[in-house]
DNA sequence: CTGATATGCTAATACGCATTACCACCTCGA
DNA sequence: TCGAGGTGGTAATGCGTATTAGCATATCAG
């Protein structure tokens, strides 16, 4: 229901200054080629007669008209507010909202994108992606088939996080998280551990690989290896069970939140952290604190991974204004938390 | 930069399906009245071409063209997403996107808006709001001159929070913070608290005149008064000696932020809370939590404000689409939580 | 006085879609 | 055989802007 009766244009404009609408386009938009003068008195009246009306170029207009809109979109696979059980985006769109502050563009929250099949679709009928200039897509996995599409079309595009496929040409920002699980578990060995656990998600996204491909080869390069487990939240007492068989002196997590669902099973079971085992995490926290633990974990740069993607994608859009160029593939540096829930194993192996 | 060269439009489906494009518009359209009629077989081949390749409509030229966008845009005088000092809207923004998504909206977050005279401002050069179909207002305080010609201009807008002026003619959806504190000032006066004293937030917006009222009111009632007095946050130590030397027995506290200082420098001071003083809250936690406490408060159902503004703001763009109208000017109960900071003066009065 | 060049604009058009007016063809009843 | 009414579309137009080609007038060199 666009109110249409009182909409001021340029051609009334126009009319009121006594001049053709292509005249208050020219004036608008500062042109002055030499096939297209507007003298000072002209131009002058005209903006007089636009600050008077109050008057705004109708964007969609402008868009019709081939000129770009300054609107980036944000596709969020899952919901990108906090609600109850989870805050995962907030941190990233922190950093993308000062970017695009800073570049002086709007973003468009694809909110509108149905579910199916347990997720959020890029392409489904009435799809709205062209309505931004770019687009930023964000979530722990992604459809392969979509970004595929997504490179063949042109538009421009950046995921966050480590994206394969698509012959490599996923322009991507994300994050190294191999280089931190690795030093994580270097930490660990330093410390004389030798049993080790990994309770991890039952997911394939890169980011997954990543950190599982991190600590393994750590591992092995000291002639360790790792019992492995797969936890999707649901149970995480019976995983606690498999844990304690196979009791490990230190156990690492992927996710943050199975982390303090562990902590807590083991406080309740007297199990004492990190005296009796220690917990290693590989998430940061992505729902709202309810109890802190200072764990032994790794930091992602979050708000920075959000603006860095803002100005790839700004790049992709219109080039690099004379600036450097941008990698369009990037892999920013974790953080290593020392925390507290890491100390030698109580027993000092006996051989 | 728009990627013209490998568009799709309606013309290229036409050609492909041996139409015109106007039937592929009413196709795409579901129109079916006398005068337009498309057989099924028809209407089949045009569905598969698009299906084939991908079609999606322009939503510029869609605007353009008179229909709506589905874009409900999403003004904030402060940045929406959460910065190390505070974390404001997002409580709200998740009701805001549970909503839209619901009624199938994008969201158009206006970040692009510069920030004058230290806050946004709503018309500038080259405002854009008129591609969202409406727009939801949020921030503490809304300029009441924008605030008017918004009305007069007939745009679709719901302001989040209580906005008088503009001949109440302002849609909002708001909190009734004036019952609240009045609460809040009777739970005090039945622990016999008699020395009080407010310290309140240098803003005048209706929220906080609302709770200024209910608490005065309250207390009037009961024939008692109290000490007030201005703090902006940049100087709580000054606040706290002027508070010890009037040496009240409740302290309400307009901002929790403020609240959080004052509990730290009475810990400090060695004065114990609610031993020696009591402290009731008018205003929830707004930056991420460090240390928790269970103040005596009001809570705001955040979630549940942004919701009803974007079920508001649908109506006025599309009207009561045969469900009950809602009214135009809302205001939402509070929660009071009883909290730990309440507690009896500890002399009782000896007169 | 004549052509050339400069000046100050405007008319026309495209962008992609929705919508309305209308046309060509067919069928059927009288 | 003719007209009425039904069927299956299409051509034309408008939405508000940006952009380009070009026109009318003035000025100036020769």
């Amino acid at each position: 229901m666009l109110t249409r009766p009182q909409r001021v244009t340029q051609r009334k404009i126009a009319e009121l200054a006594g001049v053709s609408q292509a005249t208050v386009s020219l004036v608008l938009n500062g042109k002055a080629d030499a096939t297209t003068r507007i003298p000072e008195e002209t131009r002058r009246r005209v903006l007089e007669v636009i600050r008077e009306t109050t008057y705004v170029a109708d964007p969609a207009a402008r868009s019709l008209a081939g000129v770009g809109n300054n609107i980036v979109g944000v596709f969020t696979y899952e919901h990108a507010f906090p609600n109850e059980s989870s805050d995962f985006y907030t941190p990233l769109l922190t950093g993308v909202e000062s970017a695009a502050e800073q570049i002086g563009v709007d973003l468009l929250m694809f909110t509108s994108a149905p579910v199916t099949d347990g997720r959020r679709r890029i392409f489904h009928e009435n799809n709205r992606l062209r309505l931004a200039d770019g687009c930023l897509l964000l979530g722990r996995e992604m459809d392969p088939v979509e970004l595929e599409r997504l490179v063949e079309s042109d538009y421009p595009f950046v995921a966050i996080g480590r994206r394969d496929g698509a012959d490599g040409r996923i322009p991507y920002v994300g994050v190294d998280y191999g280089t931190a699980t690795a030093a994580l578990a270097r930490l660990a060995i330093d410390q004389g551990h030798k049993k080790l656990f990994y309770l991890h998600l039952p997911l394939t996204a890169e980011s997954n690989r990543d950190r599982t491909r991190g600590l393994l080869q750590e591992l092995d390069a000291v002639g360790l290896s790792c019992e492995t487990m797969v936890a999707d939240g649901t149970d995480l007492r019976a995983a606690w069970s498999e844990i304690r068989r196979f009791a490990p002196t230190v156990l690492f997590v992927e996710d943050h939140a199975h982390a303090q669902s562990v902590y807590d099973i083991a406080v309740e079971s007297g199990i004492s952290i990190p005296g009796d085992l220690s917990l290693i995490v590989f998430g940061e926290l992505t729902r709202p604190n309810e109890h802190v633990v200072d764990y032994t974990r790794l930091s992602a740069p979050r708000p920075e991974l959000g603006s860095r993607a803002v100005a790839l994608l700004d790049q992709l859009m219109n080039g690099t204004r004379g600036a450097e160029e941008l990698p369009r593939q990037q892999l920013l540096d974790c953080t290593i938390v020392e925390g507290a829930t890491l100390a030698a194993p109580r027993k000092e192996t006996a051989l």
